[in-house]
RNA sequence: GCCCUCGUAGCUCAGCGGAUAGAGCAGAAGACUUCUAAUCUUUUGGCCGCAGGUUCGAUUCCUGCCGAGGGCGCCA
């Protein structure tokens, strides 16, 4: 059995089912690539028995899609493999098995380049034939079936509500949202989760913090600083008068702690919606104390043998699964360690029925991700399968230069409104999804501020407002798509486009696959430019004067279809696609 | 000391083992009587941190070293 990875590789005995290639490639192409496989084995096995050579094929005879166009349909690497085992130079091996394949079906010509690549060109229908099919499919280009049945639990942002979203949560939160559009895109079933920390210590500083400021007192030691903390405990003595500030200690802090998270996370959802992001489940923390979820995970976990009691605490046995520490579960003093829920939650995802819980973390978390993996493992899962941790590094806001330190205690952190405010939502989304996560990431605001280039949201989106701009002058002259010729579309700039057009389904996969949304952004501004070189060589509208042609129904149909992916694409990134700039 | 990520053009960053390592910005020179010049064309600029290893082939995988960021609690 063979079957198809990404654009080429076929490995054989595999039980994996056979997926269908990705829409496009069967229509252009009279010889599939697993046919194309198939015959390059047996030529290269014909060549070898005809030379009386004993050769071991390897597993995979990789076709695959070169990146330059110029290197033919398909290439392969086969001479290369094997030259060695022969004793000849695997140009001289490879230009044999051209000589020998070139009259196959299907087959135009074949060439040996470089180090020994064997190209390989076929007898095609015109790659604009795709277009057609691009344009009916519309919002669905691009999609597939390849996680089909998964049921996903994506958690980010999760933060705290003791203040702010602040720049990793923002990153978190473009990544997130653009990684579940793109797995849904996928075929998944996500469901975008919030794990909201309504219990804790943390929350008790925040609560002091409230209360000291309305108080008038300095801010407790560890406290949370800012305008917001005004701006939350002038809101809480509104409602109640200053009388609650001579309440017994206890009730009065309760009510700081109560009301504060309630307006503090109202605060959080509203700029996270306004952000574009919005969660199907917020989980608080509370639930899981509260309906005894906590001790039945522990319970469970000590009925599979993990579970230890050491001076006056509950230890979960971590080492056992490689962690570096065995991890204290309940604390000495009865209090829940903060793992204790999360061992919880993590049981609580697998019985909502998902397969999979995905977490996206801050670097600052890292050291986090050893121990769930071993409760992963603890629970009788499988680490990486069930549970997957992502991990993103840190955002740097830069000013001439330098980063910008910020401190949570003083209240200089940038929360997500401040840079909403300063470059608007699309560049702000762009600029933090358009890196990969494992990178730091350097914000400039002045930078993101112009509508330049230095900015390639604008590129991107300026393309597609262009298309639509081409679109209407095309109405206007009464131009249809109706007598649609492929073959009229062969200036060279045509045959980039519709090959990038034709590459954005694979992109997607990939994306979908290593989670990581950043390809679709830098798939984007390659398309963006292809499409502007188009747009600068051919018309889609005669010149004055000048009459309608075949031609420029041909190009509109193009158009069209870049219209589409562009469309796509920045819907998967939580980025508008204007009609005007 | 141990763990994670990063190190690619002057800057910000792409590059899921392949051919001549790419894009934007910045620098230089050009293109609007023609569908949006937020565009395009040409051009300058690289020991892909260093040293080994695996491979027919390494920027990519492995090991060590150097440098940057982050993490190593009965905190959350």
């Amino acid at each position: 059995m063979l079957y198809p990875l990404s654009y080429g590789g076929y490995i054989e005995n595999s039980n994996i089912e056979a997926i269908p290639l990705d829409l496009g490639l069967d229509l252009r192409m009279d010889l599939t690539p697993e046919q194309l496989s198939k015959l390059i084995a047996d030529s290269v096995k014909q060549l070898a028995e005809n030379n009386g050579f004993e050769l071991s094929l390897p597993h995979e005879i990789a076709v695959e899609r070169p990146k330059n166009r110029e290197h033919g349909d398909w290439s392969t690497n086969i001479a290369m493999q094997l030259a060695k085992q022969l004793g000849k130079n695997p140009r001289e091996f490879g230009q044999e098995i051209a000589d020998f394949m070139s009259d196959s079906d299907g087959v135009d010509r074949l060439e040996v380049a470089g180090p020994g690549f064997l190209n390989i060109f076929l007898y095609t229908a015109s790659a604009a034939s795709i277009l057609p099919e691009v344009v009916s499919q519309g919002s669905s280009y691009g999609s597939s079936e390849i996680f089909s049945g998964q049921k996903m639990n994506l958690e980010f942002v999760s933060a705290n509500p003791t203040g702010p979203i602040h720049l990793g949560g923002t990153r978190w939160a473009a990544m997130g949202d653009s990684l579940a559009r793109i797995l849904t895109s996928q075929g998944a079933d996500v469901v975008r989760e919030y794990y909201f920390n309504d219990h804790g210590a943390q929350i008790d500083r925040f609560a002091r913090s409230l209360f000291a400021r309305a108080s008038g007192a300095e801010a407790p030691e560890d406290g949370y600083g800012g305008e917001y903390i005004t701006e939350i405990s002038d809101r809480i003595l509104k409602r109640h008068g200053k009388e609650v500030l001579e309440y017994p200690h206890d009730e009065a802090l309760e009510i700081f702690r109560a009301e504060g998270v309630e307006m503090m996370f109202a605060d959080i959802k509203k700029s996270l919606s306004d952000f574009g992001v919005e969660f199907d489940v917020y989980f608080h923390e509370n639930s899981l104390h509260e309906s005894k979820a906590v001790e039945k995970a522990i319970n469970q976990l000590r009925k599979n043998g993990h579970i230890f009691d050491k001076d006056g605490a509950v230890w979960l046995r971590s080492t056992e699964f490689g962690d570096d520490n065995d991890r204290v579960v309940i604390k000495s003093d009865g209090e829940p360690a903060y793992i204790a829920a999360d061992l919880a939650y993590y049981l609580n995802k697998r019985e909502r029925g998902f397969d999979r819980a995905i977490i996206m973390l801050g670097a600052d978390h890292h050291g986090y991700v050893q121990r769930m993996m071993a409760m992963c493992s603890a629970f009788g899962d499988t680490p990486g399968e069930n549970l997957e941790i992502l991990i993103g590094q840190m955002v740097n806001l830069m000013e001439n230069g330098t980063p910008v330190r910020m401190s949570k205690r003083a209240g200089t952190v940038i929360p997500l409104e401040v840079l909403v405010e300063a470059v608007g939502v699309d560049a702000a989304r762009y600029a933090l999804t358009r890196s990969s996560a494992n990178s730091n990431l350097d914000i400039d605001l002045k930078a993101l501020a112009k509508k330049t280039n230095d900015n390639p949201v604008f590129y991107v989106q300026y393309a597609h407002a262009r298309t639509i701009q081409v679109e209407n002058n095309a109405a206007s002259f009464g131009i249809t798509v109706d007598e649609f010729e492929p073959s009229l579309l062969k200036h060279e700039t045509e045959n980039a486009l519709i090959a990038k057009i034709v590459e954005f389904p694979a992109i997607l996969k990939i994306a979908a696959e290593n989670r990581e949304p950043h390809r679709v952004a830098r798939y984007l501004e390659e398309l963006a430019g292809t499409y502007h070189r188009w747009y600068d060589n051919c018309r889609v509208t005669p010149l004055a004067g000048k009459p309608v042609e075949p031609v420029h129904g041909s190009r509109l149909l193009l158009n069209r279809a870049t219209t589409v992916v562009l469309a796509n694409g920045l819907r998967l990134l939580g980025v508008s696609a204007p009609e005007r700039m």
